[in-house]
DNA sequence: CTGGATTGTCTCTTACAGAAGACACATGTA
DNA sequence: TACATGTGTCTTCTGTAAGAGACAATCCAG
């Protein structure tokens, strides 16, 4: 990710081999990648093969790990050398639930949607600038559509990400989507003008369905969520078989929209 | 800590006051800090208070601050500037909480307990040493208990500390508790040993009970929960009014040590 | 308007955290 | 038995991140 712009590397290298690498990192930032990578991976990691994954001597992570083993926000894994996310991470996410209206009552309504319509919803929030499924209930279908909480896919994949969007500057949604992210999970490719108008389309019209766009079986359909400032500050939105008539999409999605607005009304 | 040998300290010293400290601090350690200042006030709090309620320069915690921002492990809440944790914190938490059977098992029974009960309901684990409730769950009583999730109590003050402590040396006991946690809200004191000796009793049993401990008017029933290798790894309780009889007692203790039992179960 | 307090950004210095690498001890496997 | 691979702890070296402090810009009370 961040290594680019670097000042040259050293022309005669290390004899050794690769090695790029070298560069003295801030203690903090290698506990960000820590976190991330746990979050990546989703299971508990030995400490070896985390010091690998993010790239940075051992010795450097044994001493973080402890820290943050002690701290809490790690905890060592049932059999012994391996590190998860500990107590502690979760007690400071409570408190973000806590101190956060939006979010406590989107979860709310994220599950009584799926359960009176049956199908998969999701509550979704830009992420410092990617899109996240902050919060999804299954749904009845026997077909369960897969989508782990906290899964970052690229926005222009999604009607959220539309949604998410509207009232961005262009080049601050340029700056947002990447030329792969354009590129959809089947290979085709996304203009990014194209996209660019669907988000207007979206923000005028208040809702945005997309249809066979991170699989072939199913649409999405979503609706934003307003923060007091007039901003969209989350959407919700249901995940249906691409088949779905349009009349019961149509009623999905006036549902959809009533239970957003309902959201926004924000203190 | 490691001065001594260092060059001369300022001889002038600082004349401000107390604060000897000055110790350049590891930036990860301040963010602990600023973590833990969060998590006890509960919400959002300007940067320049941060700063003085860590105890540290401002500039640090400016620096600080921003990495963690735009890690997305805090956000600027609403007026501008003030943080409170961010969305990332949530992810991480509901990691923790999907790699944590007993936890997500725990919710789950607690949030059955209570409705069944009609009484309040908590799950508890130790939390680097200390007494922690993880979930608890109001039930419908009109006074209601008031205990928020994460609140850290000493655990001599409660039935669960009791239990969870089973099991440990004399010795490491004496470590986690502090002479303050002897002492009761309303000035009472508990004998160490007297603490003890509840602790082998409660662990014998399989349960604990104590009476007005933390106030006047409850009285608290703990049932352990076991790890596979046999430790007491959680406890949940349910807290009551004083004078509940002693049939009924009984017969929430029963209740609750199935439900403990159950969830020992472990995979 | 003035004086004090607070905010956010910057620069410079040096104490110290991160890195390198050696070590001792396990495992596994040829 | 030797040889590779992984783990956890220490010690030593040095580049840099934490801290001090100065600054301009707000804000507010009197």
């Amino acid at each position: 990710m961040q290594d680019g712009n670097a000042l040259a590397v050293r022309p005669d290298a290390d004899p050794g081999e690769d090695r790029i690498s070298g560069s003295r990192e801030k203690g903090l930032n290698r506990v960000l990648h820590i976190l991330e990578f746990l979050h990546a991976n989703q299971r508990a990691i030995g400490i070896g093969d985390l010091a690998k994954g993010v790239n940075a001597p051992r010795s450097t992570i044994y001493t973080l790990v402890r820290s943050l083993v002690d701290a809490g926000l790690l905890e060592m894994a049932g059999d012994g050398n391996r590190v998860y996310f500990g107590k502690k991470l979760y007690l400071y996410g409570m408190d973000y639930v806590r101190g956060n209206d939006l979010l406590r009552r989107g979860r709310q309504e994220v599950d009584n949607l799926s359960r009176e319509t049956g199908e998969t919803s999701e509550l979704c929030m830009l992420q410092s600038g990617r899109y996240t499924i902050v919060h999804s209930s299954p749904g009845t279908r026997p077909f369960r559509i897969s989508s782990a909480t906290g899964l970052q896919i690229p926005l222009p994949w999604t009607a959220s990400g539309r949604l998410l969007l509207a009232g961005f500057e262009r080049a601050v949604i340029e700056d947002m989507v990447s030329e792969d992210d354009l590129v959809l999970p089947d290979g085709r490719r996304l203009l990014l003008d194209d996209f660019i108008e669907d988000i207007a389309t979206a923000g005028a019209a208040g809702y945005c369905v997309t249809s066979g766009l991170v699989d072939a079986y199913t649409k999405c359909l979503a609706a934003p969520v307003f923060s007091a400032a007039g901003k969209v500050e989350a959407t919700i939105c249901l995940v249906v078989p691409i088949d779905t008539s349009e009349e019961k999409t149509g009623d999905l999605i006036a549902l959809l929209r009533e239970r957003a607005a309902r959201l926004s009304i924000t203190g």
